[in-house]
DNA sequence: GTGCGATGTATCGGTCCGATACATCGTGGC
DNA sequence: GCCACGATGTATCGGACCGATACATCGCAC
């Protein structure tokens, strides 16, 4: 899931690792608290080994021949390869049950920019299985095995299973829209093109302007 | 957490690993999918390493004497020992940052009923902060710093922010329930009007031995 | 009698987390 | 002047947990 995340982040530009960890954050903070160091740098190194990443030059051409006695260690930027964004296609594209659970669901679904409509359809649709399954389990607990379980125990169960019937109908929401509405998705692959790339699909079904 | 929830379940009934990931399941089902047995196996090691829990005789008092040829192996069930108990005690009534993430803080609650109010309360409280904070990380970003990120993502930091709200506002229920001193919940929901039964905290010490 | 799903115990490799360590840089207080 | 402190930045280690896999027994349907 990580390598996932980072094969994406870092086809936006390239990153050094505290960056990517905000980045990270900033993209999957609805569904995860914050990346570990502990996992980004042995990853980073992974990613490297497999020739997916490579360490950018961070010198910019206004030189200064000054330094090389304090060996100026710092940021170490990375960026992705050719292989990077080819292994990124693959994983983005390939679904199982893993893609179905909570983490890796959100982190597909933060790419869906990336993802052509035929698999976004197949993820939202699995995913929505899986959740109506966990929602049958809690329904079936809630009735059956109800005097088994402490007060406390099923208030837990009642409000996961609400949880679970408000995300199915987020769900069944996203999937209507994503078949009504075609969504054009560019695979953008602007490689040496500029920084910002403005491809954005059309937005999901928005009707809402709320204010707190 | 898993040591927790092992030594909580054992604390109601003596039981073997197939059976333990059964009821885990049932206790934690909203907040967990399944407790996988690569991690289950080797903390009941560790347990029973430690002097917390140890292997129970099988044999019911029913006594046939019959076996013994076959050397019945299989079915190892454990049972919680003094030291296990306290050490329960110990685990539920510690807070701290890993008691208010997602997981820490489902196992915890799963275990109200075994929790002194003073702590509940705490729990309750240390989980509202550290929601309302991820909540205002979402609100940030989506005010801030919503033209650096595509449509999809925005629309899962929404649905996330959405989650936080409504936990929060969950979660403002049952302190203010805990703080009058009623029992937890129960809105309306119709289901079932008798099965009233009484969990508050038991008093010091001792535990049901039910059977199922 | 035999296949098959549920029950049951167990290990292995891998991912990710939390704690920790350490070094640099800019800024504001004294 | 200087120095404390928080942000930036890279890195490792032990441990928790998962997913796949292996294997053995039991009851039952065909």
């Amino acid at each position: 899931m990580l390598e996932l995340a980072i094969l994406g982040l870092l086809q936006e530009a390239p990153m050094h690792g505290y960056e990517l960890r905000k980045e990270l954050t900033a993209k999957l903070g609805a569904i995860r608290a914050a990346i570990s160091y502990g996992s980004l740098y042995p990853t980073l190194r992974r990613l490297q080994a497999a020739g997916w990443i490579t360490e950018a030059d961070e010198t910019p051409a206004t030189a200064e021949e000054v330094p090389a006695l304090t060996s100026r260690r710092g940021r170490v930027v990375y960026e992705i390869t050719a292989e990077g964004k080819e292994r990124f296609a693959q994983l983005i594209a390939q679904t199982g049950p893993e893609t179905y659970g909570d983490t890796g669901f959100g982190v597909h679904f933060a790419f869906f920019s990336r993802t052509d409509q035929a698999t976004r359809l197949r993820i939202l649709e699995g995913r929505r299985r899986t959740i109506e399954e966990r929602r049958e389990g809690l329904r079936d607990m809630l009735g059956r095995a109800a005097e088994r379980l402490d007060a406390y125990t099923l208030e837990l169960q009642r409000h996961g299973l609400e949880a679970c019937e408000r995300e199915v109908r987020w769900l069944e929401e996203l999937i209507a829209n994503e078949r009504s509405g075609r969504a054009p998705t560019v695979p953008d692959d602007g490689t040496a093109g500029g920084p910002r790339q403005d491809n954005n699909p059309p937005p999901p079904g928005e009707t809402r302007t709320e204010r707190p």
